[in-house]
DNA sequence: CTGGGTTAAACCCAG
DNA sequence: CTGGGTTAAACCCAG
């Protein structure tokens, strides 16, 4: 193995970065060494001073990634420091930053820190590291500190050259000889293919050798790359006009605001789940110059879909399933009927009455009449011009609920997992039926048993003479239904469960003055 | 006064651009003028050739003013044509664009066209003019025609400099000496002052002497000015997440996408107008921040408000108005409630049948219990504090329609007055009450004729079965009518009178297609 | 000074 | 080639 005199090199105190360092000089140890490469260093473990070459290989380890985009890249023009980019694992209450340990090795060493390419392979990236520390030329030099042969890198920022620049500035990389792999500088003649949004950190490790002022480098180590914050967000919904919409989509677009997205390249996915496995998926129906201006997505809800079949509890058996499409009856001539739909309270209640009772899944045991379908339903099958949709049985009387549940990142954390999960309503429109959701209970005649009806309801018990009207009508069943079918719950005012997103739907906006 | 020889001025055939001209020679007029000035020069005309000096003093007139935000500056790096600036007047099947036409004179003229600052003093604008014909350095130099005496600039763009290149480029101006008024370049030094995004047209006139070469120079005439298309849009609405809501505002922010504004200074007006003037305008409610990267906007549709007093027929006496607010039963406890809203559908088809029907204006002649207020009624006041609120009687039972217009551009054409105006319904709430909006129409029975109520309600005729219902139930007065109080508006399909809007709200994202 | 929103400048796609 | 949307570069405000 080469080692290289690094005359200059006057160590000063552990732990500072030695800005006296000639980043050239300790490049000239990758300059020098033939067999210098991307591969392991095999012979050289046993040279190295203070090592226990026959247990370790001295190696340089990232202890802590870079954040992937936390920093935004910074102009020179904007003249200002470029900031600091915090480590994957970094809180506001516990700071961390970009930490390289040398293992296997103690002693004097210096690392070498440069940006290269996202992509392999991994070619000098003509963006500069600056930093209060160490930082010249764009790469960053620090001496590693004998005790803890650990640096963390706590103010390294990424200022991005223009396109324009590229070229120059990989001359002067060139020129202090900063190409950890060897890669060549050819690509500085084709700007274009440089992906100026990302990097990598590349740490290049020089220990000292046995003689004060001789260098031998480790196998250079890459980071996880780094996007340039401002060019990589986050996908985050910032409000949404409705929370809540026919389970058929209805007819009304939703608007969704959102951070910058690229309007070829973005979906509304809902979904719902249940004890954490998505039981369905949909998306919202856009196109893509339905994206305004990157911020807004204006779409129609995706409709609810199911299949059904026979199922044998005995035996578990099933037939084969149909597609199956629950419309509401506005859903039959479009724009002719009012979209009716049912009280979500009120079936919540219910529910929470209920819930100990043992009966089946609300999703299935439903009294439901089922149209003469052919087997092979298409995926999508156009009701609106199905023969069976003038069939007054197909007007279902199945009125759950199901909800799904936009990801919304949390506020100042961006920790996975500890996402706060406003929910999305969908509800079930009806058409005139003489049976209701509550069909699926059992003791129905709990909820019934108020006969006298106020004629003028008293103020603050409106929703429950409403629930008592209704039952009546669904045991008498003399009565036109239709005075059933028009509770909006587009117009009930949040609860507990829509709690969360109504607040998206009406402050979130706001949230950058909250934060 | 002085006249000019210009050596080497060679007169082309007449009405084309003479690319021969030496700016800087017609220049010299103004240079060597001591008398030159922005006021008018009362001597020059006797000295014109082929001139009536003593019926008109030769003038330089705009018969064409150029459009004001039809063009987008282009800059130099983009590398192409800058377009052409249209006339006011142009439309896609005349086009026009700005003309000049030399008064009180006939005979050999040129023009200089050349951009100065929007605000007084008129001085030199960096940005260039550019086009086909005439442009060399910035500035428009052509050869009136003799026989029209009249110059229409058919292919004039405008380059804008960037900030960086303000100084050099009125350099060159400075020395191809064109300062119309004068002003000097001393604005040169204070590059941010110059609004880049707006500059005048500027048209010099030179007149030819008695001996050919030597001319005489017409005060310079300035165009209104032109602004970026890119910086100065219009204001225009490209969707609404919701064409209806309560009369109160309700308590869900609506959406509305828009091109791009400035987050300080937009506002959403809400009018209404009755016989084309304006009876009641109100404001959207949303803090600047609301505003979504300039283009969208999050806000509270105004409360629809309204005063009470007495009035006698006779002599039109009036009592003092109190402020008076309608709020539905939904606003009284925030949540509580499901915000019940009518048919607006119905109560259209009513207004129909019963438009030839001599009756008082609806929107006075209704059955409204009123509370006793107290005189000083705060404008807003705050009723969801009010004792009064538990008032049954105050649960109204009025419920007309309001709608108001958003200002919709019309597409192509900027036209004042031309615009397609979609309209907004504010619905009125409805608590539980025993009469209804129909309460003003007299012959009630006319429309609670219907006996029959099908039990199963036929498909198609559901609605009309609903409007039965509801009229036995107000004039039977034994049912509870919470049956009536669920009919959602915002469930609605458009109809003749939201049509527009609903498109606006449903398509209108997508009118860049279909321009 | 920072984070991060907004404007000005460049770039580039679709008709 | 055009109009006009989008990205990259600069600028700048508020905390």
């Amino acid at each position: 193995m080469d080692t290289t005199t690094l005359d200059e090199f006057e160590p000063t105190y552990e732990g500072v970065p030695n800005d006296d360092i000639d980043i050239s000089d300790v490049i000239e140890v990758i300059e020098t060494d033939p067999a210098y490469s991307n591969q392991p260093h095999e012979e050289e473990s046993k040279m190295y001073n203070g090592v226990d070459q026959h247990h370790a290989r001295p190696r340089c380890v990232i202890v802590e990634q870079p954040a992937q985009k936390q920093l935004r890249f910074r102009y020179p023009c904007e003249g200002r420091s470029a900031g600091s980019i915090p480590g994957v694992g970094s809180t506001p209450e516990n700071k961390t930053y970009p930490t390289i340990k040398i293992t296997g090795y103690k002693g004097k060493a210096i690392v070498v820190v440069s940006c290269v390419t996202k992509d392999e392979p991994y070619r000098p990236h003509p963006h500069h590291l600056v930093g209060r520390e160490g930082c010249k030329k764009g790469v960053c030099t620090v001496q590693v500190p004998e005790d803890t042969m650990t640096v963390s890198f706590q103010n390294l920022g990424i200022q991005c050259v223009k396109k324009k620049d590229i070229e120059e500035a990989l001359k002067t990389r060139e020129e202090i000889r900063v190409d950890p792999f060897r890669t060549g500088f050819s690509h500085r003649n084709q700007p274009t293919s440089i992906d100026l949004n990302a990097v990598r950190l590349c740490f290049q490790v020089f220990l000292q050798g046995e003689q004060r002022g001789r260098y031998t480098d480790l196998p250079p180590v890459v980071s996880t790359p780094i996007y340039d914050k401002k060019a990589m967000c986050d996908l985050v919904i910032v409000k949404l006009s409705d929370c809540v919409c026919p389970v058929d989509g209805g007819n009304k677009d939703l608007i969704l605001l959102c951070e910058k997205v690229a309007k070829e390249d973005i979906q509304i996915r809902f979904f719902e789940e249940k004890n954490n496995e998505v039981v369905w998926e949909g998306y919202g129906e856009f196109q893509p110059n339905q994206v305004h201006k990157q911020t807004a997505i204006a779409f129609r809800p995706p409709k609810y879909k199911m299949f059904i079949q026979l199922r044998r509890p005995s035996d578990n058996a099933t037939s084969a399933p149909l597609a199956f499409q629950m419309v509401s009856l506005g859903g039959k001539r479009r724009g002719e009927y009012t979209e009716s739909t049912q009280n979500k309270r009120k079936l919540l209640e219910l529910r929470e009455q209920y819930k100990d009772t043992p009966m089946p899944d609300m999703y299935r045991n439903i009294n439901m009449s089922i149209p003469p379908m052919q087997p092979n339903v298409k995926d999508e099958p156009d009701l609106s011009r199905s023969p069976f949709l003038m069939e007054p049985s197909y007007q279902t009387q199945y009125h759950p609920q199901i909800s799904f549940t936009p990801n919304i990142p949390s506020a100042s954390t961006s920790q996975p997992g500890q996402q706060q999960i406003p929910s999305f309503h969908a509800v079930w429109g009806s058409g005139p039926s003489t049976s209701y959701e509550v069909v699926g209970f059992p003791n129905i005649s709990n909820i019934t048993n108020t006969p006298n009806i106020p004629l003028v309801p008293e103020v603050g018990t409106t929703l429950y003479d409403m629930d008592s009207f209704k039952q009546i009508s669904i045991n008498t069943d003399d009565l036109p239904v239709t005075s059933l079918t028009n509770m909006s719950l587009t117009d009930l005012p949040p609860d507990g469960m829509t709690d969360s997103l109504d607040r998206l739907a009406n402050n979130e906006v706001d949230r950058h003055l909250n934060l």
